[in-house]
DNA sequence: ATATCACCATACGCCTCCGCATGGTTTTAA
DNA sequence: TTAAAACCATGCGGAGGCGTATGGTGATAT
């Protein structure tokens, strides 16, 4: 008996890689990234599995760095659109920085597990490069002071955040026109640009 | 042999409720309500366990109704306060509300659990109820319209949210003086009065 | 004092997952 | 075309969790 009935193109480790990626998108958790499970899902066995990882952990940690590239390079694509009106920049730098967490489980996912020191170490660095490039442009193109630039972008990108959390997770608790993506944006973006005549932006 | 050397108290559901809220608040994570660890931690074996509960998803539901209780009395202890300024009851209220999401990594664990319809349900009725009681307070003690009221009171509770979340994932990424929550809180609380000027509230 | 009930320990089968060991198959190269 | 390398299936043992069956121990009541 064959083992094979069906010629069936072999995997690579990039394969596992992004099936894992995949199965962390579609279950929200980082629990989704089992080898039994995907290998199932792939078609194969551990055996495959096995043959381009030592173990679990070295899969986990191939999903993430390809979520950290991904994620970082939409970020630099963004920073990087010549676009006009820094205001209009800023409003896409945030949409681009935030609309993950709208449309992907996975950032959420990874949020909720950052117990683990190789979750928290990615998440790190994809969030700092993110709040520097927001707090850059507000403090470059919009003359705002350092201090006043980096609690701003902080203000509007906790708001996404939670606000992309609540969505995901209760959608019923936000008012019809703010579940749209768009509408929360501009609603960010217009809260952080309208603080600028108000209190103490201290934190 | 007997079973037990030394004289040991017999538990209750309550006993197995309370100790799996606490395994939830020190793992942060749902899968920690787990019969066998909680037994064992409980120095009793499953045996106990299912005489009192007819099995896991049981004692999650009796693990979720716990903290259901406890933050919405607390949310009403806070509205009950008789504070003498509405900007102070103001204040207060919102470090109420998002006091636990800071201190506590349980808020956290069940949002991102919120896949599970009991769970969903519960952090739906809780987070209404604060929402509701934030922008009662700002619609009636401050005058602000009912939909600006809403749209402020939302701002603010993502943020803290938000804040919260990073505070505990990636606490350095927040500046020294803003992982402080009485700092967050302030800066939120300014904010939201701070954007009474400003532009569209729109969301 | 003994029968009854509430409560619990023990032991079992089942399931799912991890990781390894082994041998088989496919591809590549010489 | 044959030897080596790359790749994978199968089968195993182990760990940990769920749920059940069964019998024992403590309290309670009569």
């Amino acid at each position: 008996m064959p083992q094979r009935r069906v010629a069936r193109r072999r995997l690579t480790a990039a394969d596992w890689a992004e099936a894992a990626l995949d199965a962390l998108r579609d279950e929200g958790s980082l629990s989704a990234i089992a080898i039994e499970p995907l290998a199932a899902r792939l078609g194969a066995t551990k055996g495959s599995f096995y043959w381009h990882f030592a173990n679990r952990d070295a899969l986990v940690d191939a999903a993430l760095a390809g979520w950290e590239a991904r994620s970082t390079e939409e970020l630099t694509e963004a920073v990087a659109a010549g676009e006009d009106e820094p205001v209009v920049r800023g409003r896409e730098l945030l949409r681009t920085m935030t609309g993950l967490a709208h449309r992907d489980p996975t950032e959420l996912a990874l949020l909720a597990e950052a117990g683990q020191p190789r979750v928290a170490a990615a998440l790190e660095r994809v969030i700092s490069r993110r709040l520097d490039a927001l707090a850059a442009l507000l403090e470059t193109e919009l003359a705002l002071p350092r201090e006043e630039a980096r609690s701003r972008a902080l203000h509007a990108y906790c708001d996404q955040l939670g606000r992309a959390q609540l969505a995901r997770a209760i959608p019923a608790v936000l008012p019809e026109a703010a579940d749209d993506e768009e509408t929360a944006i501009d609603s960010a973006w217009h809260a952080l640009l309208g603080a600028a005549a108000g209190g103490p932006g201290g934190g």
